[in-house]
DNA sequence: AGCACGCCGACT
DNA sequence: GTCGGCGTGCTC
């Protein structure tokens, strides 16, 4: 009796062996209906096994081996495999993790074929004059399809009514359906210089560009490398160009990118520069039908470019030659539950396993990218050029809040820079990394501060319904009228926030009209898309947002960006705070001044002679990478040293404790050359009433690392640990 | 993860 | 006398 070995999206590191009866026809990569206790449960056959270690009669049959969509590659699964070992996360789970939701239902899945309408043998015959002159959308269809075959959504975009019509004519024999080829591919020579000037032409790369792009397009096999392109010189062109490459050679092109906050307006762009190429996105946002749809097109090879997020790269390509990751130093590559994987990491993973090339792109590189740089594993490629002249990078000057007086939290020369621009009629972004309207709220007589009950934070004061909230927990109460320790009224609000700021600046300036960009003004739907067109649309005066507003669309009008006091991050815990901070005061700086007109970036600070800062207004990225390589290095943090992150929560302190000591001691036990630090508390040591603390592991080999890992998983498995939760976090974060 | 089984407290 | 609490154990 054949066995197949089974993933189960179970928590459970092993496969599940079932018996697949002679006749049916099971292939490896191909997902299977099996009974699971008491349930009927989705899974994918992992492998053949000659035979099972449990006894014979305990091995039930596979229910059904569902045949709606092609069995995934055994690539794909070694894929998987890999990040199921190297982040410790169960392989059932990780395979399972990989698929769109649809598509991890019991349900066989309808798989839409992609039709196209043409004309029949009577419809081509017809004349349109014939049609009554009413009938403008038929006739308008009818003119469409002389050309060529169109899809139901190029039709509709003819009229509204167009469903109908298409109905009327399908019955009137005119019309019919035909089943899309994936995209032919025009051949060597097919395509006319014209048509290829027409589409790449238009803009001509300069002389750095044109070598990047040289450089990866003559790469044989896999190679990383590291774009650094300073804001504005035209990474996304080189993509483009790099594209056209691969599509010219048959080959698919994967394409993340951090956030969907960002992808709709990345799509539009690249399905215009690339026209008549299959081109689908795959993130979140999506419906779950739409996104199975999508990602069927990018398994059976007839989506051509794959533009989406971190989930992304474990999209099956069956014609992968090119993987580009944009952003590539954005956290949001990093998953932070479930599979903590880095979509970065997988990636280059993956095109290693493929033999192709990937190109990591940014302004402002990761640590660990710009190392591997440095170190010869990537390739460097540089832009140091702006590529839309004359437009020049932002003046950046520093403002020492320490020697300046302050009106709620403003400085007098931020003041009037945004003035100077309400006059001139353009826009101004004041960035604060705090949403409300002050971080807590002070009693002025007893020093009493707004302390969640739950959490080891402070509430924020939201003066719009007068609450006051924890931001960590989402608990929330009114605002009390007295301290509630010594019983005086006066209360006071200490330090800014997104909705303070807006009050301030609107007192200030009564004529300006003043947007607010953060959680919660976005919260509905909607509402961040109606704003960016308000910004865009040029009507508002001054943006205050969080760092939400740091990435987005380029906003033309805007020539001031405000820094309020980010000096929390200089000298923070979290050693990559301040790498961080560099990245987006450099991406919300970049937002300044853009097309013709200059941009000035204004920095509140206690400390302006930060190496951070000085790095920022010479524009010097490498200076900063260099000064932080050389601080890491000295503290023996990464990218000198791998490490792995065991943190537990629970309600008993007691227990959380105890768990993450008895961890240790194992480890400790192994006796592996790792350095395994002690039981710490989070860094917010207490959330929603659990009690948070970890325990830190780290090796200058990733291997050594990697070895400990797997002795160690399945003695922390055996652990008691009944009433806390617990997760081990390779290559984290966060801490 | 689910979902059983299993042994001790307050209720029709 | 039962309903139900969540502790423990298993799922091919």
């Amino acid at each position: 009796m054949p066995i197949v070995r089974v993933a189960l999206d179970v928590p459970l590191s092993t496969l599940f062996d079932y018996v697949a009866s002679e006749k049916t026809q099971l292939e490896i990569g191909q997902r299977v209906v099996v009974p699971f206790g008491r349930k009927q449960v989705l899974g994918v056959a992992m492998a053949w096994a000659e035979s099972s270690d449990l006894a014979a009669e305990r091995i039930k049959p596979v229910t059904q081996v569902l045949d709606d969509v092609p069995p995934l590659p055994q690539e794909l699964l070694t894929l998987l495999q890999f990040c199921s070992d190297y982040y410790h996360y169960p392989l059932g789970m990780t395979v399972l993790s990989a698929l769109p939701t649809r598509l991890r239902a019991v349900e066989p899945i309808a798989v839409k074929q992609s039709l196209d309408y043409t004309l029949s043998e009577a419809g081509r015959a017809l004349d349109v004059a014939t049609l009554p002159k009413r009938r403008v959308v038929q006739q308008r269809i009818l003119q469409a399809l002389r050309q060529a075959p169109l899809s139901g959504a190029q039709l509709r975009s003819l009229s509204p009514s167009a469903p109908a019509a298409l109905k009327a004519m399908i019955e009137a024999g005119w019309i019919e359906l035909v089943d899309r080829k994936s995209n032919p591919l025009p051949q060597a020579g097919e395509r006319t210089n014209e048509k290829r000037n027409l589409l790449l032409g238009a803009h001509t790369l300069t002389v750095e560009q044109q070598q990047a792009v040289d450089a990866v397009s003559q790469q044989k096999g896999y190679g990383c490398f590291l774009l650094h392109g300073i804001t504005g010189s035209g990474k996304t062109e080189i993509y483009v160009h790099l594209m056209h490459e691969m599509l010219q050679r048959g080959g698919q092109v994967l394409l993340l990118v951090p956030e969907i906050n960002l992808t709709p307006q990345l799509e539009n762009y690249f399905r215009s520069r690339f026209p008549d190429v299959d081109l689908v996105s795959l993130h979140s946002g999506l419906a779950d039908g739409e996104r199975a749809q999508n990602w069927l097109k990018a398994q059976s090879g007839e989506a051509r470019i794959v533009l989406g997020t971190r989930l992304s790269v474990f999209t099956p390509l069956p014609n992968l030659g090119l993987i580009l990751v944009d952003e590539e130093h954005d956290p949001s590559f990093k998953q932070q539950d479930g599979l903590r994987y880095s979509a970065r990491d997988v990636a280059i993973f993956r095109a290693n396993q493929r033999g192709v090339a990937i190109v990591l792109g940014s302004a402002t590189p990761s640590l660990e990218s710009w190392y591997n740089a440095q170190s010869g594993r990537y390739r460097l490629l540089k832009l140091t050029q702006r590529a839309v002249q004359p437009a020049t990078l932002p003046t950046v000057r520093c403002m020492d809040i320490t020697k300046l007086p302050l009106h709620e939290g403003l400085s007098e020369p931020l003041l009037t820079a945004i003035e100077a621009r309400l006059q001139r009629k353009e826009q101004s972004l004041i960035f604060i990394n705090r949403r409300g309207y002050a971080p807590v709220l002070m009693c002025t007589s007893c020093g009493w501060l707004s302390e969640c009950k739950h959490c080891a934070g402070k509430l924020v004061l939201h003066q719009k319904d007068r609450s006051l909230r924890c931001h960590h927990c989402g608990a929330q109460q009114r605002v009390p009228h007295a301290c509630p320790t010594c019983g005086d009224a006066d209360l006071k609000p200490v330090g800014i926030g997104t909705q303070r700021l807006e009050e301030t600046l609107q007192a200030r300036f009564p004529a300006a009209r003043i947007l607010r960009v953060d959680r919660d003004s976005t919260r509905n739907k909607g509402a961040w898309n109606a704003m960016r067109k308000q910004i865009h649309d040029g009507e508002a005066d001054i943006l205050i947002g969080t760092q939400m507003l740091a990435k987005g669309h380029d906003f033309p009008n805007l020539t001031l960006v405000g820094v309020i006091s980010p000096d929390g991050a200089l000298y923070s815990a979290d050693f990559r705070a301040s790498e961080k901070l560099f990245a987006q005061l450099t991406q919300v700086g970049g937002r300044a001044g853009r097309a013709d007109k200059a941009g000035e970036v204004i920095v509140q600070t206690a400390f302006p002679n930060h190496p951070l800062f000085q790095a920022l207004r010479a524009h010097d990225y490498e200076i900063w990478a260099q000064t932080l390589l050389a601080e890491r290095q000295m503290a023996g943090f990464p990218p000198f040293v791998y490490q792995a992150l065991l943190s537990a929560e629970g309600k008993q302190q007691g227990e959380v404790n105890a768990f993450l000591q008895q961890a240790r001691t194992a480890a400790m036990e192994l006796k592996l050359p790792v350095e395994v630090y002690g039981v710490v508390p989070a860094a917010m040591p207490k959330r929603a009433n659990h009690h948070r603390a970890q325990l830190l592991v780290q090796s200058d080999k990733r291997k050594a690392l990697g070895e400990f890992l797997r002795a160690w998983k399945p003695v922390l498995d055996e652990l008691p640990a009944s009433r806390l939760r617990w997760v081990l976090d390779v290559d984290p974060m966060e801490f």
